[in-house]
DNA sequence: TGACTCATGTCAGCATTCTGACATAAATTG
DNA sequence: CAATTTATGTCAGAATGCTGACATGAGTCA
């Protein structure tokens, strides 16, 4: 069955069927929103905020999955734009909390529906049974992962 | 619970959790093969050549998940370092089939080594049932995603 | 208290990837 | 057979993200 011989079978490699999945979504993404005149990163950071608002630029920056700097220069152009706004000065230490504006608001809810549907599609073909394994499975490598960076 | 209402729950979101599983498995993946002069790209391309000798310059990006134009660049440069050859010119229609060098394949041979360290561990902690059940899922989720890019 | 470590926000420079475009060859279609 | 469509390789410019670096504030520990 071409086995681990010489390389790695990426027919059989969950590995490259997470990448491969983790692409589609992506790609499926993109298409949504782009008519929206909306990246991915940009409706993370939109979304990120409804649920927890007053996030920090770094905080941020994590669960969208990108660097801090990356984050900055997008805040940047979210303030300017008017759909999010900061304080000029840290009320504490150098942490500056983020808010959606009403504008960010309504903006991030036809966002959503966009990506909402996306998500049920690729939900389509699995049972609700399936959806929890997968839940399950990929909890599990995400944690086997970060505990190699922890140890590295 | 806090239910689809008004946004998406990123904590039970497998879009989000396919987003944060990939992540962690690219930068586990990275820190491996970082020692080792590689990226990730780098090496999915020596990857598909092994097991898939002759394969275009189209073909590999589709394979390795970036544009031809990126594949193109990256070909350059392993062939200028010799681990690759594409004959100067297409022996049939435009297409310039490429193959690992012995050099290329020494280099693969190592860093599939790291690679595969790092899928093991990301499987440590799942059952054989769990991984064929991911395995399953995903390729469900694949299927429904790439199939709502054809009709659209 | 003072030294040390850690996290944050931000700037500058660099690398990588993408978008747009073009010429060419194969496949398709009428 | 001719015309259209599709796919490929490649070039140039633009956008995006990252690495490196710095100053500052908070927490820790002796």
């Amino acid at each position: 069955m071409s086995q681990d011989g010489p390389g790695i079978d990426l027919e059989t490699s969950l590995g490259y069927l997470l990448k491969e999945a983790s692409s589609a979504l992506r790609a499926a993404m993109d298409a949504v929103l782009r008519p929206l005149g909306m990246t991915v990163t940009h409706y993370s950071c939109l979304e990120l905020l409804a649920q927890r608002p007053g996030l920090s630029n770094s905080e941020l920056a994590r669960g969208a999955f990108v660097t801090r700097q990356s984050m900055n220069v997008l805040l940047q152009a979210l303030e300017r734009d008017g759909y999010v706004t900061r304080p000029a000065e840290a009320p504490v230490g150098k942490v500056l909390p983020t808010r959606l504006t009403p504008r960010g608001r309504r903006s991030l809810a036809t966002a959503t529906a966009a990506v909402r549907s996306v998500e049920v599609r690729m939900l389509s073909g699995m049972t609700q049974a399936q959806q929890s394994a997968a839940f399950t499975a990929l909890q599990s490598m995400i944690g086997s992962l970060k505990d190699q960076d922890a140890r590295g």
